[in-house]
RNA sequence: GCCUCGGUAGCUCAAUUGGCAGAGCAGUUGACUCUUAAUCAAUUGGUUGAAGGUUCAAGUCCUUCCCGGGGCACCA
């Protein structure tokens, strides 16, 4: 991003010489009457229209000459010609950037090539662009620029606008299918005293009037809850987290987090509602429960498959499948030794129970690629969820895997306030973080049994969408700054 | 934080063993009134991420740093 260079210098003079003859390439306004593809949507020979966008590309015949607008619908190929226009515009016309808007008017007609055009009247330029547009065949490839300036990126790649368009209408469908089951969208606190629902580092700032600190937070989960004791029964909030770890392919340090609660319900209605609301979006956005993801090369490589129902398992059951049907019956050591042995990485520090999931994270998780429930997780896990009746050492919960990535956890809520005060205390172990007293005053008031998910966005829209990495599905990644 | 790969013209990429930094697109000028990656002719454009070092000679080898990709670690 030089400050100068010789096109810049050049792109400069030229609006300088605009503005010499009169016209302020920044002053005009423009209401078009068509959208690029409208246009094209509702060809009738000779038909007056008024489109505007970006020129993209033009191909200069002498006397004449084509250039390629673009809006945000699509591209439409606009027709000048030296005695239409005149001379001097027609130059002015001829001197045309690419990346300058302009807002064209003229009429329909057919190149006879085939190709729907406007034979143009008239013309203004709406914005001058005093940069140079990446190249137009190879588009913009450098990562680094695609996601600091992702403008680029968007203009360059239409692949890539294509995937956040998308992203766009898998985040409206999945509002559409909430409302329609009659539940409220809320927004809660982002700066939280305490941040609870999670156990991530947090980002730290500073109220000044207030004098204190507050965390951004990490989960939606303790504040919706207090709703569900306020009353609201079926109530949802889609939002940002944060959480200051590492990045990776799946972590951006911001990222958007579905959570639901429906009252009266448990983990089985989460996955009802988890199963139903993906296979909506997946039928409604793209038209398919079968999602194929592709190489550059347009190979297909991955298949999965969204058709229900979906396999449901137990944790215990899926571990044993996958690690050995013996595995909880080893000592503590052995399973420690076999889960070496498997290819896991286990530090010395880790507690039983970490050694396990550490199988289940690494080896078993990554190979989940259709949609499985793994349900009964281990209770030292989730501290959130009621245990399980018939099995005690666990708890009412599944982790919705697909693609090889957990994307959506969902629990039986613990609405017992003496039980959760205890799971909390023995998870903050007096350090990893405080205890959020008015969350548990919340459910000494009484919360009713319910049914909780959370559901990552961008992973959704990863799965969804065929991208490997989380960058890809996010407008602005989080980047060093330069 | 660690390992690893990368950074060359506005963009996409070359550059052999350390031996004159190049091409395509974009730009500029010229020709062409149905082209569409238009075509044809000519032409401009470089602090090779930054700073040091080795060498007669460094895009290339060495050191440090910056930024990015991938992996690891962190991550109920």
């Amino acid at each position: 991003m030089d400050e100068t260079n010789t096109l810049i210098e050049q792109r400069r003079a030229k609006l300088t010489a605009l503005r010499a003859k009169g016209l302020d390439p920044f002053r005009s306004k423009f209401s078009p009457k068509d959208a690029c593809a409208g246009a094209r949507a509702n060809y009738v020979e000779g038909r007056e229209v008024w489109v505007a966008g970006r020129v993209t590309a033009h191909r200069d015949m002498g006397k004449s000459m084509f250039i390629d607008v673009r809006d945000q619908t699509g591209r439409l190929q606009v027709y000048a010609q030296k005695n239409v226009l005149g001379e001097e515009k027609f130059e002015i016309f001829r001197h045309l950037d690419l990346g300058d808007f302009i807002g064209a008017t003229g009429s329909l007609f057919t190149t006879k090539t085939g190709e729907i055009s406007v034979r143009l009247t008239s013309f203004v330029i709406l914005a001058k662009a005093l940069r140079p547009p990446p190249e137009k065949w190879h588009g913009l490839a450098d990562t680094e620029i695609r996601y600091r300036q992702r403008y680029l990126d968007l203009i360059a790649n239409p692949e890539v606008k294509e995937i956040f368009l998308k992203r766009s209408q898998i985040v409206w469908e999945i509002r559409n299918f909430l409302h329609d089951r009659g539940f409220v969208e809320v927004e809660t606190p982002m700066m939280q005293a305490i941040p609870g629902g999670a156990a991530a580092a947090p980002f730290v700032t500073h109220h000044n009037a207030l004098g204190c600190n507050f965390y951004l937070r990490i989960a939606l989960e303790l504040y919706l809850k207090r709703l569900l004791v306020g009353g609201l029964d079926k109530v949802f909030e889609m939002g940002r987290n944060f959480r200051n770890e590492g990045l990776s392919r799946k972590h951006n340090p911001e990222f958007t987090m579905l959570e639901a609660y429906q009252a009266y319900g448990d983990y089985e209605t989460m996955m009802e509602l988890i199963q139903s609301m993906i296979g909506h979006v997946a039928q409604t956005v793209l038209g398919t429960l079968v999602i194929e993801h592709k190489d550059p090369t347009g190979q297909v490589t991955r298949t999965i498959d969204l058709t229900p129902p979906w396999r449901r398992i137990k944790y215990k059951d899926l571990v044993r499948e996958r690690a050995g049907a013996d595995w909880f019956d080893l000592t503590p050591q052995a399973r420690r030794e076999r889960a070496v042995s498997l290819g896991a990485e286990i530090a010395k520090e880790y507690e039983d129970f970490e050694v396990t999931q550490a199988v289940f994270e690494k080896l078993i998780e990554p190979t989940l690629i259709n949609p499985t429930f793994v349900t009964h997780a281990p209770k030292q896990l989730i501290p959130l969820a009621k245990l399980s009746a018939d099995d005690p050492e666990t708890v009412e919960v599944f982790e919705c895997c697909i693609n090889g990535q957990e994307i959506a956890p969902a629990y039986t809520e613990q609405n017992d306030p003496i039980e959760q005060r205890e799971r909390l205390a023995h998870q903050a172990g007096g350090e990893k973080q405080k205890l959020d007293e008015d969350f548990l005053v919340a459910l000494e008031h009484g919360m009713p049994p319910a049914g909780g998910m959370g559901l990552g966005i961008d992973r959704l829209c990863m799965m969804l969408l065929g991208q490997e990495s989380i960058r890809d599905v996010i407008l602005f990644p989080q980047l060093k700054p330069r």
